[in-house]
RNA sequence: GGGCGAUUAACUCAGUUGGGAGAGUGCAACCCUUACAAGGUUGAAGUCGCAGGUUCGAACCCUGCAUCGCCCA
């Protein structure tokens, strides 16, 4: 394997195939049960099991991965547990739509039967997601995969079920709830989706019922008329504070509801005067309780008028407001129709504006729930990330309404409740009852309804690891260590785990909350089916490699801020996956055998500058992923292996490795260059794990997987001269070369051209620093000769480059331009003028001078020292230019 | 209506204890220098949304406004 030589360019298709495979074979991904190694943990916010894999995941899922794999090269035992959830609306939808295209419906297949399709259909179609995400190169312990239906986890959701239950926190109540009519099912406050929509406001005569005049009623929902038990106004109205009427006649029937008065009644909207219908408005359903209103529906859960809308029975919601209007208006009674901007509520599964409607159902009491969840915020036993987060966390926390976790759909955990046909009592057990406690009746049946997906969602950090059994997992691994998820998602679920995680456990489920952005187009609209300009992870990573799509997402990961996705960028991180291949490749030409130690006693300055440059870098991306800024780990690490290594290193260090300076020098070189292409490819794992361990595996000296190295320890570096000084040097040298290609670039001098110079250094020191890098100037720079000096005369016929400490003459007898040259040092002088203008302000302000710490204030006159010396410099360079040319 | 966030180079975005405005892409010029033309070298380009305030000093802190986006009601 060693020795071998890489393709010319990078094939990302094979070798994440070959890879992935060659993690799973190995166990790489697996977690320890019990380990002395620290444990650190993620649990996978759970895909539906119905998903395709879209931005949000791709985001969600490398950021995990990175934390992972990072995490077991800093020596942890890793679990990264993962699993999908069953979605009950979602995937019920799929397969009565697989169904329906049978020409049959899930009433006529019959409860069991449509179950055992829709586990049916989970084993053939429910592993799609996965397979996506094992392609984003995710590190999850497979071995350990849940489903949210296994039977380990329903056996939790009873467990817990039960107990809440018999603790008094969940309840049954008859309460108006969202309806959606399509989906026919109720759905918790949250799974409801307001829009802004045009609507009309309707004023509707309403008579008293004495006859002694009306009231004009507005509203945007004249269908729900024949449901009004009630018209209500604000007793502080003046408009109607003289009616001595305390009936009305319902338009469209005959039947006679009272008028009341309560202030929660709006005056400035429509005429001030409220129809009332509790079944079928949630604000109405209050003001029925308080007034003791009758409740009339006039909907089926269809979404169809029933007997109470009278002629109007079987008409849709949006034929009956239709026909309704058209009947006011010949009776005379509709006043006017205004245009109105109102908000809708919509089925967040299937976009069905939903139907307030009263009815029987399950609820969870959160708000002692609630408490502890936020105290645990407030404490700072869980940490929110970024932190303004916590905010939206505790405003939705404090203001936390009970949770409806009932669903009229046949996909999901069946509530564990039997009624007693005989006795009419309720069993609640964690053992199906056959024998009623009460009255030992045997007629017992089950609830029909089953719980929201989100109930078992809530027990995901701790049901996955094995609970209620004691799992050794659990031990190891509860409260897990990070949580990584979009914030759309915060309240369905991170809020709900909090608080069933503190409740059942009595530790929080986890340490820290990393909440990353959602996935834009790169107009920044949300990416939708419906718009059409969702872009799909799978083509991105197959046309690009899925390390190039990786790097991209991390580098657009900025806390706090949307991801909007341009396939321009990822292009641009290909090249960089590409340019860490070909570094790769001219390393491996000179690195035909391991090298395990740095050869010290004969290193260069460049070798000591990029050891220090490597130090750094590996502890800016430790530190950057400790904290969650992964786009500061992308970018250093673009910057070192680009700029530093690349640019400068390899190319300073090629004379060295094609053994122009030396076998000693070359084989210390070597084994620089060993030790930082090694390090470097392991600090680039977490982000790019596939083209870093396939070179990783074809370096000479290397054993198994780069999963099984270890994060670099540079702590020997500066020891050994690889410190702040040498990059300090290190920088001088690249002054001067810059300066000179500067020079060559502005003169139009061909690059072929090898030129002489001279180097006028100002201390002995500069000097000295200056012949050690002779060689790398030399060759950098493209020099036949350079000599380096005391300061002296300045020579005649050059063009002159101004660095720290030094002169830099090239000599360009006979071709050398005055007018270029004058012109190239009245534009440095121009910028060094300004700059210096800028510095002297400030000393010159004795408000600064006075009240600036020391520190800056010495710093600042540093500053200005440098821009005049370099000013001073070049004012005689050009002052000596001029004499000669005069 | 309440809350949150954004506004920095042509584009996409970095920039936390307030102290010399950055990157990538793009653009211009030159270069097939034996790892890489998916490359190299050099260069041009910003009143940091607007208006006030605090401060010796503001892209950064405070207030107001404008535009855009999101969440909740």
């Amino acid at each position: 394997m060693s020795g071998e030589l890489l393709a010319k360019g990078y094939e990302p298709h094979e070798v994440e195939k070959r890879c992935y495979a060659y993690w799973v074979e190995n166990g790489l991904f697996s977690a320890e049960e019990t380990s002395d190694k620290k444990g650190y943990s993620i649990v996978i916010p759970p895909p539906n099991v119905t998903g395709v894999l879209h931005m949000g995941h791709a985001l969600n899922n490398t950021l995990q991965d990175i934390l992972c794999r990072y995490r077991r090269l800093k020596g942890d035992n890793v679990l990264w547990m993962p699993g999908t959830d069953h979605a009950g609306i979602a995937t019920q939808n799929v397969v009565e739509r697989k169904l329906a295209a049978e020409g049959k419906t899930r009433h006529e297949v019959g409860r069991e039967a449509f179950i055992e399709e829709v586990w049916k259909w989970k084993e053939e179609s429910g592993s799609a997601i996965i397979n996506q995400l094992k392609r984003m190169g995710a590190s999850c312990d497979w071995d350990r995969e849940r489903f949210t239906m296994d039977a380990g986890l329903s056996e939790s959701v009873r467990k817990v079920f039960v107990d809440l239950y018999k603790k008094d926190l969940i309840y049954r109540g008859h309460y108006i709830i969202n309806w959606c009519p399509r989906c026919n099912t109720a759905l918790a406050d949250l799974e409801v989706e307001h829009e802004e929509a045009d609507g009309k406001l309707y004023h509707i005569t309403y008579p008293f019922a004495d006859g002694s005049g009306h009231f004009v009623v507005a509203t945007t929902r004249p269908e729900t008329l024949f449901g009004d038990t009630a018209v209500a106004v604000n007793p502080e109205d003046e408009r109607y504070q003289g009616i001595s009427a305390t009936h009305v006649k319902l338009p469209l029937t005959d039947r006679i509801i009272p008028i009341i008065k309560d202030s929660y009644v709006a005056m400035d909207f429509g005429t001030g005067a409220l129809k009332v219908t509790p079944a079928h408005d949630p604000n109405d359903f209050t003001l029925g309780k308080t007034h003791n209103l009758e409740t009339i529906k006039v909907m089926t859960d269809d979404g169809l008028m029933n007997e109470a809308a009278g002629p109007f029975e079987g008409l849709t919601r949006e034929a009956c407001r239709v026909e309704a209007v058209k009947a006011l208006k010949e009776a005379g009674l509709l006043v006017k129709v205004e245009d109105h901007k109102h908000s809708v509520g919509h089925c967040y599964r299937c976009k069905t504006a939903i139907e307030p409607n009263l009815s029987r159902q399950w609820f969870v009491r959160v708000k002692p729930l609630a408490d502890k969840a936020i105290a645990a915020v407030e404490d700072g036993t869980t940490r929110i990330i970024p932190e303004h987060w916590t905010k939206t966390y505790y405003e939705w926390m404090y203001n936390i309404r009970d949770w409806c976790i009932s669903r009229q759909i046949w996909w999901g955990h069946r509530i564990p409740v039997w009624t007693c046909a005989d006795c009419g009592v309720d069993i609640v057990e964690e053992a199906d009852p056959t024998v009623c406690p009460s009255c030992g009746g045997i007629h017992l049946t089950q609830d029909s309804d089953v719980l929201d997906t989100w109930f078992s969602s809530a027990l995901w950090p701790f049901s996955t690891m094995g609970w209620p059994e004691k799992t050794e997992l659990l031990k190891t691994f509860y409260p897990t260590s990070t949580l990584v998820t979009g914030f759309d998602i915060l309240f369905f679920w991170v809020a709900r785990m909090m608080m069933m995680g503190i409740y059942v456990m009595d530790e929080v489920p986890f340490k820290d909350v990393y909440i990353h952005a959602l996935v834009r187009d790169e107009e920044g609209k949300k990416m939708s089916k419906s718009k059409g300009n969702v872009i799909d992870p799978l083509t991105v990573s197959d046309e690009y490699g899925t390390d190039a799509f990786r790097f991209t997402l991390t580098a657009f990961a900025a806390q706090g801020r949307d991801v909007k996705m341009s396939l321009a960028r990822v292009e641009g991180y290909r090249h960089f996956i590409n340019k860490i291949w070909n570094a790769a490749r001219f390393s491996f030409m000179h690195l035909e055998k391991p090298y395990t130690e740095i050869d010290y006693a004969n290193i260069s300055l460049p070798d000591r500058w990029i050891l220090a440059r490597l130090a750094e870098t590996s502890d800016k991306v430790a530190e950057a992923i400790d904290t969650y800024k992964f786009n500061e780990a992308a970018n250093a690490l673009y910057s070192f292996v680009w700029h530093s290594f690349c640019d400068w290193y390899l190319e300073a260090s090629k004379s060295a490795l094609y053994g122009k300076m030396g076998d000693e020098a070359m084989e210390a070189t070597r084994s620089v260059l060993y030790r930082v292409l090694h390090d470097t490819l392991v600090i680039l794992h977490p982000i790019v794990p596939f083209v870093s361990e396939e070179i990783y595996s074809k370096l000479p000296g290397t054993e198994g997987s780069i999963m099984t190295a270890s994060w670099p320890e540079c702590g020997d570096f500066a020891a050994h001269g690889a410190d702040a000084t040498a990059e300090k040097e290190m920088e001088l040298v690249i002054e001067v070369i810059s300066g000179l290609r500067n020079i060559r670039s502005e003169m139009n001098i061909a690059p072929s051209m090898e030129l002489r110079v001279e180097v006028q250094a100002e201390t002995e020191a500069v000097a000295t620093q200056m012949t050690h890098a002779m060689s790398t100037i030399m060759t950098l720079a493209r020099l036949s000769a350079c000599e380096v000096k005391m300061p002296g005369d300045r020579p005649k016929g050059v063009a002159t480059a101004i660095v720290d400490g030094a002169a830099v003459f090239v000599f360009l007898e006979g071709v050398v331009d005055f007018d270029k040259e004058m012109a190239r040092l009245e534009k440095s002088i121009a910028k060094s003028e300004k700059e210096m203008k800028g510095i002297n302000g400030k000393l010159n302000n004795q408000g600064f001078m006075a009240k600036a710490p020391e520190d800056v204030v010495a710093k600042v006159r540093a500053q200005y020292d440098d821009a005049k010396q370099r000013c001073d410099k070049l004012v005689h360079n050009l002052e000596k230019l001029k004499e000669v040319q005069g």
